[in-house]
Order: C-alpha cells, then structure tokens, then sequence
DNA sequence: CGCCAGTTGCAAATCGTTTGCAGTTCACAC
DNA sequence: GTGTGAACTGCAAACGATTTGCAACTGGCG
C-alpha cells in the first residue's frame, strides 16, 4: 500500500518553511533545511530513520536529525504521532495549524492513510467537565487491513 | 492522583484467575500465578516494571514477568494498553470480554482514569467502507491535566 | 516415579532515542 | 569583510524498555 491519498493537497515551498523557521529565531543550517525539504515532500507522518535515509548521503549524522526533528517541533512546525509501534513520526503542520488529525494504519504492510476531521471533540469536552481536567486533547488512531493486503 | 474511580467494580479471584489460564493448556507456574494476583488488584494499566516491583522480592526475573505478560496477553487475559509514555501497560481483561474502553491521563502525575463506553464504533464503520479496510479498531487515549496539578 | 516440552535466570543483545564533549559554523555586530 | 559567541554538529557512549540465547529446572501427564 503506497497510496498518497488526498493529504496535504498544497505543501508549502521551501523559502516559505525557511522564512517561517528563521522567525523562530533559529539558525538555518544545511541538515535542518534538508530535513525540512524531506518533509515537505511526504504525504504520510516519516519515521526519523526514513528522513536521514531520504537525506542526501552523509549530509549528516543520525543524532542531527533527531535534534532538528526536536526543534522543528518546539517551534510548532511538525507533529510528534505514535502510530503504535514504538516509533516516533512526525509530519509538517501547516502554519497556524496545530494539525490535529487521525490516520488509519494497515497493520500488515504499515500503509497510512490520512484521515480528516475529528468528531471525538464533544466527548473530550465531556471527558473534562467530568473529570475536573483541563486541556484535555486526545491521540487516536486506526488499525486495519487494507485492502491490498486482505 | 491516586484515585482509582469506579473501574473494575468485581475482579475475578485468582483461582477462577489460575482456571482459565489452565484451559489455555499452560503450565501454572509461581511467577504466573504472582503476576495474575498483582494484576488482579490494579485498577488501572501497570507497567512491566510496577508489576515487577509488587512482586514478593526475587519470586522472578524482570524478563520472566515480560514473558507472562506476553503469554497473558496471547491467550486474552490481560490487554496491552500505549499511554503515550514508550511503556507497556497491562489490564486484565474480564473472561470473554475485549476490554475496549480508553483512559484519561493527566499529562502531569500519569494518574488514569478509566473511561468506559466508546462512541468512536461508528467511526470505524463508515471509515473500514470508505477506504475498504477490514477488521478496523482504534486506539484512544486522552491526556490532560487532573485536579490536583492544575 | 520419570520424562520432556515448557519455563526460568542470567547476561548479553536490540532498538529507538538521547547525551557529553570537543570541534565547527551561523548570524549579527563592528 | 571579519570577529565572536551562542548554536549546532559529529561521534561515540549511554539509556531504558524489551527481547533473546542458552543451559539449568520443573510442572503435570503418563
């Protein structure tokens, strides 16, 4: 399952992310401009390993990654997602945007699809006045078969 | 946090515990039987190591309670659960029911308050047809700050 | 009572991720 | 430009949860 299904239908160019993370008071160095331009081309949330993988060869080491995945989301740029194996992805956030969405993974060849919109907002909203929490939010995620794989 | 609200009203007892993991045509052994006890009385999902700990002091070996736990959750007594943290957390899981429910973490002391009931089935549903997955199921936890921290 | 597949302890190995440290470089000041 | 200091980077070691190889051990059936 390889399918990039309507996501992210217009990435933002990469002057555009540049500019955005200079604001951010943070230098630009090759390795994050080059992070930033592997993000801006996947569809579906990448692991830190397939970001290094995609980077030109040697460009950097594994730990620059990690640390510039790190800021980007200090900054507010990219989202953290767990699709529930124990790795991290992360995915651009549109500016302003904090990106909430869910995905449906296939839990035999790993293929995600990105899902819009959110209805669990009311019974979050529920779950806090109930509760007596604050700023409540919530992780969700699918797990399914896809139809390649069924 | 330490309350442990309204969950799990009527945990089975061990020895009707140690009878369905016999049907499952396995050997009962120390470690096995300490670690259904242990869990028997959690009222929310413990971690390997916290299970560990509540263990008579050297009964067994850290990787002994990680291979129950696996054994456990392969027969469908116990349910793994993902709090956001990388840690595994376990739930005994009633005779012939799922367990499907979600949690409330407070993002602050890690205190869970079990959620039950799910209004995400439909959901589910209408996302299996659209996109002609099988066998669809969700993960959902919500996070937030308690009372307490606040 | 004996057997042996299933279990266990121990230590070493994995795997994703983080970190200490010394050397390098960006971005702003002059 | 050129200098300078805070940020950044590479490398290798450290980490923490979890797994595994292997030899010794033990439930539970015959």
């Amino acid at each position: 399952m390889t399918e990039r299904a309507h996501s992210h239908p217009e990435q933002p160019d990469l002057p555009e992310l540049v500019a955005r993370f200079r604001r951010q008071s943070r230098k630009l160095t090759g390795p994050r401009q080059a992070v930033l331009e592997i993000l801006r081309r996947q569809a579906h949330p990448a692991a830190s390993k397939e970001i290094f993988a995609a980077l030109p060869r040697g460009l950097c080491d594994l730990a620059t990654v990690y640390r510039a995945l790190h800021v980007l989301e200090r900054v507010g740029m990219v989202k953290r997602y767990d699709l529930g194996d124990g790795i991290a992805r992360f995915e651009l956030l549109p500016e302003g945007d904090d990106g909430h969405h869910h995905h449906l993974v296939c839990t035999r060849c790993a293929g995600v699809v990105e899902i819009e919109g959110c209805s669990v907002d009311e019974v979050e909203q529920r779950l806090a006045a109930q509760n007596g929490f604050k700023a409540v939010t919530h992780r969700l995620e699918f797990f399914g078969i896809c139809p390649a794989c069924q």
